[in-house]
DNA sequence: CCTACCGATCGGTAGG
DNA sequence: CCTACCGATCGGTAGG
């Protein structure tokens, strides 16, 4: 049920050639050469779009010919499905262990805010955050399946938002509709992708503090300001 | 200076054949022709993506053949940057006469929030608003000259968003940072073209009201809950 | 994973 | 604005 869980397994199993698992023909090393090529197409997809990425530029991102990548992956669309796959599977994994680092801690939904919007900067403008943002500008390219397959990973990312919202609301701290709120929320996050630069004047706990400043309001109404 | 201000003056002087300026050859009436172009590549641009889009696809959208395009526009990037341009010019127009009509009454600043706010609704999610979602999310496919000028033109538009977002913010309405605020909320609203689906459960009045309740403060301290 | 290759499609042009 | 066309590029495959 959980695509997540598999990290190795690819989706079809079939592959490698037949019988030893490396060093046939011309493999240099191991099966990580199909990271490689994600890694590159999802920079690649990011920088110029799916459509405007050939992949003779993948296969030239990893170092293979251009009939290589084909021999990982039965289509270039299987390598764009890949690539969100991934990114969901790690923004969601990465979440789970942001919100367990404040789970024992005394409740409190503006901080659990916080951690949510932190990580979800870091997760869309951090190091290495070519996935995120491929996934949410390109999955008009995906088949219908493919994409109601990403569409339950989102569903899922986004469900840890909804109870802090909510507590938020019922204290009086949001007053928006707590469904619009959280789309209206990660709308304002996810455009950062566009205008954000790394280094230019605002760091990402900068950014948060303005985001939790701009959706919540300032504590309790005994803390008038 | 201003690129909106010619309407109706095509960037190069020079594509009608020589005599006549209409029924030369197969024309079938005047030069509007042209606008059919921008009309349905903006559409088709917005659906597939530029790169996605072909010259046939958006040749056949105006009832023409293969070529045809290319007597209307030097270039597939030429018809993109038509698109863009026509879109931000209208949305600037029409942002004027919004704020126009509010401006003979007192002022007030989240009444001028409402206004922008609604009418970027408009713009982006209203009858015809394909060519501000394909403005946002292709200018990576426009030279660098394009590019800037359409940056121009996005700061002419969101310069509007400044004296009252700064108004509401010495009135205390408004904690978050002026500038970081602007993207933040611009980034809202912008992303709602992904999720918005007309006659879905919120019309456009009702989002702009849940947007103006996550963004702003209710009204001066002396008004507390 | 490389070599060699194929059919399809694409942006664009000449000439009327 | 159409007809006819071109060179380039693209996704993908066979066979090793």
């Amino acid at each position: 049920m959980n695509v997540c869980a598999l990290p190795a397994v690819p989706e079809d199993p079939s592959p490698r050639p037949r019988g030893r698992p490396r060093k046939t023909l011309a493999g240099r090393d191991d099966g990580n050469r199909r990271r490689e090529l994600i890694d590159g197409a999802a920079r690649l997809f990011r920088q110029n779009g799916f459509a405007a990425t050939s992949t003779r530029d993948i296969a030239a991102a990893a170092g293979m010919r251009s009939g290589s990548p084909f021999y990982h992956f039965k289509s270039k669309g299987d390598l764009l499905h890949a690539v969100m796959e991934e990114g969901m599977c790690a923004a969601i994994d990465r979440q789970k262990q942001a919100l367990n680092a404040v789970a024992a801690l005394p409740r409190d939904p503006r901080r659990d805010l916080a951690v949510l919007i932190r990580h979800h900067f870091d997760v869309l403008l951090g190091p290495g955050s070519d996935f995120i943002p491929v996934m949410l500008y390109e999955a008009r390219s995906l088949t219908d399946e493919q994409r109601a397959g990403m569409a339950l990973l989102q569903e899922q990312y986004e469900a840890a938002w909804t109870p802090v919202l909510a507590l938020l609301h019922a204290r009086g701290l949001l007053r928006a509709d707590v469904k619009l709120a959280r789309l209206l929320m990660l709308g304002a996050l996810n455009w950062s992708a566009q205008w954000y630069r790394p280094g230019g004047g605002a760091s990402l706990d900068g950014l948060t503090a303005a985001a939790l400043a701009l959706f919540i309001a300032k504590d309790g109404p005994s803390n008038t300001v």
